[in-house]
DNA sequence: CATATTTTGTTTGTGTACAAATAGACTGTG
DNA sequence: CACAGTCTATTTGTACACAAACAAAATATG
């Protein structure tokens, strides 16, 4: 049995990749306990926009029909973002920050930037913007 | 307003990892349709060890006390792995691979390899071996 | 114009992921 | 021995994440 075909766990990608996840997510809600990372990145996204459709907000932050209708759904139930049938089209549904939803976004965007900071500080930040930019490679 | 203090969603680690995990599921999904990457991950280092408790297999798989007895529920009612309670320490659900489970892991280590080697197959040798470096230090 | 196709959103079901509360079993210390 | 603290597993509740099936609205194409 030659040791270069044995599966080793800790060597995949996908296992080393949920791991980090996983400590992001807990840096996360550590600086942030009000909302998570998914809730955050969605409301971010719609703040920088002003508005979108439900649909378009998925696309924009990566998050399939299902699960961004619940995202939203909870944001809605706790006043950040409104939504309304759009008049020329009423398949979709337009969103928009409320003004709570806006000062909660500007309340915790440089708590987000430090989350970040945080998950990247074992880097050097030459080795910081290199794993950037792979990662971004292979998504 | 200053552009480097806008929060700019794409560029968080959080966002672009999230984003690779999606893409990593995905092509394990693709290849391994039997079943999940959580669940390959306890069975292959269940197989590794011969036997472990649940809480161990846990530890080790990174999961949590509640992740891992749903994956464990999973994997038992599909008969790849058996459960009992430990003689001598009652608290203890020692678990281990049916001939079945291991059949499955033999069956399926390849082509799990294959998934590391797809995710990263936008990067040359050198890049994969660095983004694994340094994704081992963000853990 | 008529209808085939696409787009948007909802619903249902399954599977991680984690917090918090609970219960039973073990261990350490007085 | 007693019992306080720890460990293991379970349960409940919330939140992503995705597949599949559905309905309604819009668009494309003949």
């Amino acid at each position: 049995m030659d040791k270069s075909d044995t599966y080793i766990l800790e060597r995949q990608v996908g296992f080393v990749m949920r791991r980090a996840v996983q400590r992001h997510i807990a840096i996360f809600s550590a600086l942030i306990p009000e909302m998570t990372p998914t809730q955050f990145a969605a409301l971010a996204k719609l703040c920088e926009l002003g508005q979108a459709s439900q649909n378009e907000l998925g696309r924009l932050t990566s998050m399939d029909v299902a699960t961004i209708k619940g995202v939203v759904d909870r944001l809605r139930a706790r006043e950040l973002i409104t939504s309304a049938p759009l008049e020329s089209d009423k398949r979709r549904l337009m969103l928009a920050p409320t003004r709570k939803g806006r000062a909660m976004y500007r309340k915790y965007a440089a708590q987000a930037a430090e989350v970040s900071r945080q998950t990247l500080a074992p880097l050097d930040e030459g080795e910081q913007r290199q794993l950037m930019q792979l990662l971004e490679r292979i998504i």
